[in-house]
DNA sequence: GTGAAAGCGCTAACAC
DNA sequence: GTGTTAGCGCTTTCAC
């Protein structure tokens, strides 16, 4: 590996010039900096990161904070995220915690010892004292999730709204006994999706019934899906449709329906949330929330580099969801059954 | 951020000394150790990385080349590795390429400049040049697909022996028109699990049927596998099993026969590959073959972590799978239909 | 057993 | 416009 040393001395200048040509400050002539351009070509030079990074205090990486990459939904945020990223000379670093406080921490201490310069959290806890306490000393963003904070930047949908526009479709439907699946985890969007359910419900003139409500587990799996909604399907005034917070859980209402013998929309509305890639793949097709995934990502590290660099934080930035109408929800029938 | 020199003056003791305790090498008596501890201990001191990197010409960073993180086959590869890594404090840099051969390129200049000090390819294609050519200067080793060069260190299972092992299971079940679902890829699992199904058909005394050949796109995409059974299925003397080499295909399997009015296992027997978390997911739960993920990655990383070390390359090594039997495969009943 | 000092590759302040 | 040089934090050789 050549250095900046055999550079200059091939183009017979100083370091200081080749430096100067490297990364485009100070005065160099045209012609200097062609014979310069020149040497580094004819070496293939690349310079030293450990010696910059030493000298510059800062190490261009940059963590994002990400609970299982099985999750579709978080394929493209992750893809947002890197691509502005390297636009800008920065490599990312998938911190994968699998919900891991220690695994989390071991992590984090690359920004404490200076091997990352910021990071991006995308499952935030509600009232995290982790992220609030970090964000103190080093530039953090939350994705999709935040502690609820309004300090700390965030980038989001508005979850709340986003409930409100599944419940008038189903209202609109003619639907009147709508039950909602939440999840037992912490999330923000978790808390405020169920209470735009509610606030919809109320704002209809209707009484959110306590017994509609119906919880998967923290992460969401098919299977506390089936068994959330077959809880609700078995009441003696069942719903004919469900909210459910996720598609995941939406595919496991279909299938609970599916086994007590309802078919789907026919019997039972389901909308979900998210739009991952087999939400459309099994039919009925889902209805469903799609977020911006990509943009989210994109504006999430734009905002985190803007802070690395400027020091200034950006607050709050909500960007735009879409209610996606497919087989899954239907006008409700009255004397169905 | 405090120095080796902050800690030195502390303990009233040369930079050296305090440099000889922390990494356990050369003389230091027991009772000056226990005041440097001391003295790191109070100041939080943790050895700043460019410092030493620079130093020691090392990155203690690895790089995992993974074509997309959706698959969720992926995922607990990447635990393997991440876990093996940071055993021996080696951070893992994900690298997601999006198959983009720019991309690709992108990472491994990590490589190059230094920046990373080995990599893992997850998705190498067969006679691949990158992988030949990079081998030959820096660690590599590759986990589930190879390249077919001996030379270069792979771990992965016996793809040929796992398809031999399917089809003597179809073969056992009664079934004597059996399909293959391959794919257009170019991995040399899709190869050596095609050969494995052409190999137990002749030992069985069976003329493999070109016709009863079938193949998904470069992804296994879902859609594809239901327009590639489709196509076996419409067949005047249509197969009564389909082997698929991914569990998306198989699913997309169950589906085209559901749409051509087919129960699955009652008219069709569906095998599928990898035991995927959504395998049994759906019913009818998918009969499979198990891949030990978290060891292949262990493995891999274990592999390449030697070689880093002592420069030795560790060959080919296979480790076991294992036949998973679930509800998609079931007896050829003569007369059917 | 411990310290002094060189030097890894780079950037930037200062001198010319 | 360009060169000289100090120094970022660390490891390691060589004295003692």
């Amino acid at each position: 590996m050549s250095t900046i040393a055999d550079v200059a001395k091939e183009a017979g200048v100083s370091v200081a010039t080749v430096s100067r040509v490297i990364n485009g400050k100070g005065t160099v002539t045209a012609e200097t900096a062609e014979r310069v351009n020149a040497a580094i070509a004819k070496f293939h030079y690349q310079p030293n990161v450990w010696g910059r990074n030493l000298r510059r205090k800062e190490s261009r990486m940059l963590l994002v904070l990400i609970p299982n990459i099985t999750n579709p939904y978080y394929s493209s945020i992750v893809s947002g995220i890197e691509d502005t990223a390297r636009r800008q000379d920065y490599t990312t670093i998938l911190c994968i915690t699998n919900s891991d406080k220690t695994r989390e921490q071991e992590f984090l201490n690359l920004l404490r010892s200076g091997r990352a310069d910021g990071a991006i959290f995308l499952a935030t806890e509600r009232d995290s004292l982790t992220v609030t306490k970090l964000a103190r000393t080093y530039p953090v963003v939350q994705c999709c999730e935040y502690c609820g904070d309004e300090e700390i930047p965030h980038v989001s949908i508005d979850n709340f709204e986003a409930a409100r526009q599944v419940l008038r479709h189903l209202l609109n439907l003619g639907h009147r006994q709508i039950g909602f699946v939440g999840s037992t985890n912490r999330f923000i969007s978790t808390l405020q999706r169920e209470e735009g359910y509610k606030s919809a419900l109320e704002q209809a003139g209707l009484q959110p019934d306590e017994r509609y409500l119906a919880y998967a587990d923290d992460d969401y799996n098919f299977l506390s899906g089936v068994r959330a909604v077959w809880e609700l399907l078995c009441l003696k005034d069942r719903p004919t449709a469900v909210f459910c917070i996720s598609d995941m859980i939406a595919l496991g209402a279909i299938r609970a329906a599916n086994e007590l013998g309802l078919d789907v929309p026919q019997d039972l509305t389901v909308v979900g949330f998210d739009d991952v890639e087999y939400a459309s793949m099994f039919k009925p097709m889902l209805t469903t929330v799609s977020q911006p995934c990509y943009s989210l990502g994109k504006v999430s590290a734009t905002m985190l580099l803007r802070q690395i660099a400027t020091g200034e934080k950006g607050g709050a930035v909500f960007l735009e969801h879409k209610l996606i109408l497919r087989d899954s929800s239907a006008f409700y029938k009255a004397g169905d059954e």
